[in-house]
RNA sequence: GGGCGAAUAGCUCAGCUGGUUAGAGCACCUGUCUUACACACAGGGGGUCGGGGGUUCGAAUCCCUCUUCGCCCA
């Protein structure tokens, strides 16, 4: 026989089918959304977290836009207008950093260039070298809408920045404040409180102490984890209730060093607890100290300057000793301490463990600075954000996330926007160069002249955090602020695919802008999946050399088995693992499900052809094998459990998730799962078995139904595997004879139940129980797996007709001349009671065992009637028939009866056996 | 210091509102190159559901407590 597609290779070649596939699909626009289309049928949006414009893809990018591609694969096949909205962001302290490295190497630095040059040398690098990220999404079939690419940065969406700034400011929300802020020294900028990450540190607390003014024989003492600080101290506070110190509040005390005479003042802010009850009070360098010196009216002299240098600041004349200017604050520590030891002030150093905050760009610790910084009020964004969780408008998976949410929308603080850099959004505020008194002015549009007296203007200085532009990202990408088709079609999405450690920075300031700008929620879901880790469990990162790159992968094995991998080890919320050490063990497994597949669909094209095959529909039902039927439910039952593992898509009624609808969905390994033990352990290992022979009876009307069947039933299986693996499934379908030319698996209808077959599936069931029983005989008897067993089914009624209509069926799965009979020929054979009472029964001759067969008997029996006798007893319980529902206890009634038969005949089987 | 969560087979995890003979994938053991696939097929072993109490006719599932981990926030 000369078979139509013989000649494809056993093994799936990767490379060559993503190469072919991903452009086709550009080409002919599959992923392009279309809002005139979503006016007819139900719009289905995915937002991008959009990557650092100059980033390059790790695994954690895989693992996010894979997930993101399931779901909008999902989609389009199931009849949405699916848009998915790639971009990236300008990524402002990281793209600075990146170019400021570049210079240094030169011996420059961004102020030798001047803001203009250096913003513009900014854009270039990042025209030359920024998005490749984009590109590498491609490489592993993410169906993003690439014609709707943005970029926050660009004009459109620089003008949705200005636009929110100047509405905010209207609204009353965005306003200049005198604070002390997180300050990161080596970026030179502000940073917001989430930007400012706390390290568990192994840090000293010292214990200082300062001589009263009037006494010096007498003194206080305080604790402080920054001892260099000292030298902008204006207070020494003690707990008002602290009787130790009652006494002293009022008096003086002389700062060693310099001198200076300060107060003692009670304040509730103090932990009588914590070091020795007292505490300095340094407003200009730690943010509690600052509102303690707001409430008691203390100066605020700056001690240390925004390189991290110690050097008298602003109401600082007099305060730094000559042999401390100038050290860098951590080098001023070691010397003050010494200084201070010199002078006797320092008491005792103990050991501290404690909370630093650091840069989460730079990892530079974090020096708080006293500063003028524009902030947004959060308050009543964030009882928006509140409200839209509260009301089922938004839901969290795993819902667990949706505590932290709360706890964090409820404590939340004004949140700093402005950066004191150069790359990014600048801040829309002039201010008259001539002070004629014009308040500052905050515009949409440039200013060029004072409003007032003509003269001219100079814009703020700062630019705004980058996530004060992607937390518009929702709509800006949309075309907000203007109207567009885009954004009334689009506009709420729906799924917002992250991960947990920027639910703060972006998942719930995206939720605020949205209900206050567009008045709903930006999406109905937030999925935040887990994080890819090594075999330690530590996060892949650049600096532990423990990443693996997403490239090499789909170079290696493919991007199909990526997909695969990453989806099938995605349960809710649950951390991948991966092995950075070995490839081969993390990413096998995808592979050998695409080869697996890849084989499927060898043997299905070169047994099937490429000649018509007949519609299920016009097939005649009463033609269909018991196999057909059988694989027909599992198919609707693989459908089924599929849709049930990834929806609902989205809430039924009202856009609001109903409480029973709330936690369902997303779980894509249990999608994985359905779609490949469908693929792989039913339509493989026994309807393709199964087939084998009514597919070699050329000519025959059988032949073609199973082709039918055959061809259908893995044109349902490659359409529910194609969200994760898209490559492969669209060859192969390509190649299936029913496959009308012209037509993309990426766009054909997700398949749906027909409910049709299950009551007809249970014939083939006796099959698949009697073949797995004669091959246990089998491996039990080690009979040589060549060669064919004589073997009796003893059966009644319909299940007697039913096996002999499928007894060559049997036979060929099993390798067995199987006979159907209606009482058992008895002798020495290898018996095995099937459940509906049939019996096995293998007489294998001069190989029986009797001790074997009854050890076999009396282990099951023994089993059983343990296990009766624990459900007889439950049974005997007044109180269990008493109070349990009803069906429960009939349906143990009903197990017990069963059992109880059971059990019956395998005493009867002992008892022929003799003793 | 405050809050949230998790502990189930060697590993990663299912097991929803209490009633199954406690499951899956991978790993492991045995056999097999059976003409789609050894990246495979067939068979098999493996868990007193972290410890201790309690509620209940009945607990992996609910409550308390202890232990150990993780995450978020200060």
């Amino acid at each position: 026989m000369t078979a139509p597609h013989a000649d494809l290779p056993t093994t799936y070649d990767a490379a060559a089918t993503e190469s072919a596939w991903y452009p086709q699909w550009t080409e002919h626009g599959v992923f392009t959304a279309s809002p005139e289309r979503a006016a007819a049928r139900e719009p289905f949006v995915i937002v991008i977290p959009p990557p650092n414009v100059t980033a390059v893809l790790h695994m954690g990018h895989g693992l996010n836009n894979t997930v993101q591609d399931v779901l909008i694969r999902w989609r389009r096949m199931a009849g949405d207008e699916a848009l998915w909205v790639p971009g990236t962001d300008h990524a402002g302290i990281a793209t600075q950093n990146v170019v400021e490295k570049q210079l240094a190497a030169q011996g420059q630095t961004r102020f030798d260039l001047g803001r203009e040059p250096f913003v513009q040398r900014v854009a270039e690098f990042v025209d030359k070298t920024g998005g490749e990220i984009l590109n590498q999404l491609r490489s592993i079939g993410a169906s993003a809408d690439w014609s709707r690419t943005a970029y926050t940065f660009s004009p459109e969406l620089s003008r949705a920045v200005r636009e929110t700034f100047v509405r905010l400011h209207e609204d009353g929300l965005v306003y200049k404040g005198h604070r002390v802020i997180h300050w990161c020294p080596r970026c030179g900028t502000s940073l917001s409180d989430e930007e400012a990450e706390f390290n568990d540190t192994n840090g000293k607390l010292y214990h200082l102490r300062y001589p009263l003014a009037d006494d010096p024989s007498q003194g206080i003492t305080v604790a402080t984890t920054r001892p260099e600080t000292m030298l902008g101290d204006v207070a020494v506070a003690v707990n008002p209730d602290d009787e130790r110190y009652q006494a002293l509040i009022g008096k003086e005390v002389v700062l060693p060093l310099n001198g200076v005479r300060i107060p003692i003042i009670g304040d509730s802010y103090t932990d009588p607890t914590f070091g020795s009850g007292a505490v300095k009070i340094t407003p200009a360098h730690d943010a509690n100290d600052f509102e303690v010196g707001k409430r008691h009216g203390l100066t605020m002299p700056v001690v240390i300057d925004a390189d991290g240098v110690v050097r008298e600041g602003d109401g600082a004349t007099g305060r730094v000793p000559d042999a401390l200017r100038g050290l860098d604050r951590f080098a001023a520590r070691k010397a003050i301490v010494t200084l201070l030891e010199d002078a006797g002030a320092l008491q005792k150093i103990e050991h501290h463990s404690h909370s630093v905050r650091h840069c989460y760009r730079c990892d530079t610790v974090v020096e708080p600075r006293l500063s003028d910084q524009w902030f947004v009020r959060m308050q009543p964004l964030a009882d928006k954000a509140l409200a839209a969780l509260r009301t089922g408008e938004l839901r969290i998976l795993p819902e667990r996330w949706e505590a932290v949410y709360v706890n964090w929308l409820e404590g939340i603080r004004d949140w700093n926007i402005s950066r004191q850099i150069w790359w990014g959004h600048r801040v829309p505020v002039w201010y008259c160069a001539a002070s004629c008194g014009h308040a500052p002015i905050v515009s949409r549009t440039d200013v060029s002249a004072c409003p007032n007296c003509g003269g001219t203007v100079r814009q703020d200085e700062d630019v705004l955090d980058t996530w004060f532009s992607s937390w518009l990202w929702p709509f800006s990408t949309l075309g907000w602020p203007d109207d567009t088709p885009d954004l009334r079609a689009f506009y709420p999405g729906d799924v917002l695919v992250t991960a947990p450690e920027i639910l703060f920075f972006w998942v719930a300031r995206m939720v605020m802008s949205g209900c206050w700008f567009m008045g709903k929620a930006p999406f109905h879901t937030v999925y935040l999946h887990g994080t890819v880790r090594d075999m330690q469990h530590r996060k892949m990162s650049k600096s532990l050399g423990n990443g693996i790159d997403p490239l090499d992968v789909v170079t290696l094995y493919g991007a199909d088995a990526l997909r695969w991998t990453m989806v099938a080890g995605l349960g809710l919320g649950v951390d991948v693992m991966l092995d950075h050490t070995d490839l081969e063990k993390s990413f096998a497994p995808g592979r050998n499900f695409c080869t697996k597949l890849w084989n499927i669909g060898r043997f299905l094209l070169s047994r099937v052809g490429t000649d018509p095959v007949a519609p299920l529909a016009t097939l005649d039902r009463a033609q269909l094998a018991p196999a057909d039927c059988w694989i027909l439910s599992r198919l609707d039952a693989a459908i089924a459990d599929c849709d049930a593992a990834l929806g609902p898509a989205r809430p039924a009624q009202g856009g609001r998730w109903s409480d029973a609808e709330r936690s369902k969905g997303l779980r894509l390994s249990e999608y994985a799962e359905a779609a490949r033990r469908f693929v792989w352990n039913e339509l493989a290992d026994w309807y393709l078995e199964s087939v084998k022979p009514r597919l070699a009876a050329e000519g025959t009307a059988d032949r073609e139904v199973a082709r039918a069947v055959l061809a259908h039933a893995f044109d349902g299986a490659l359409r529910l595997l194609h969200p994760m693996v898209p490559f492969i499934t669209e060859e192969l379908w390509q190649k299936l004879p029913q496959t009308p030319d012209g037509a993309f698996l990426s766009q054909a209808a997700w398949p749906s139940t027909s409910g049709e077959y299950a009551a007809r599936a249970g014939d083939f069931e006796l099959v698949r129980e009697s073949v797995a029983a004669i091959r246990q005989v089998r491996s039990e008897y080690n009979v040589n797996p060549g060669a064919w067993v004589d073997t009796v089914l003893v059966a009644t009624g319909d299940a007697k007709a039913a096996l002999e209509l499928q007894a060559d069926t049997t036979g060929s799965l099993a390798r067995a001349k199987v006979r159907v009979e209606t009482a058992n020929p008895g002798g020495a054979a290898a018996q095995v009671l099937l459940s509906g009472g049939i019996e096995l029964v293998v007489p294998l001759a001069g190989m029986i065992d009797l001790d074997k067969e009854r050890q076999r008997l009396e282990t099951e029996i023994v089993q059983l009637d343990k296990q009766l006798t624990t459900l007889q007893s439950r049974l005997s319980n007044e109180g269990f028939v008493a109070k349990a529902p009803p069906q429960v206890v009939e349906a143990e009634r009903a197990k017990a009866a069963d059992w109880g038969t059971r059990l019956t005949q395998l005493r009867e089987k002992r008892a022929a056996l003799g003793a």
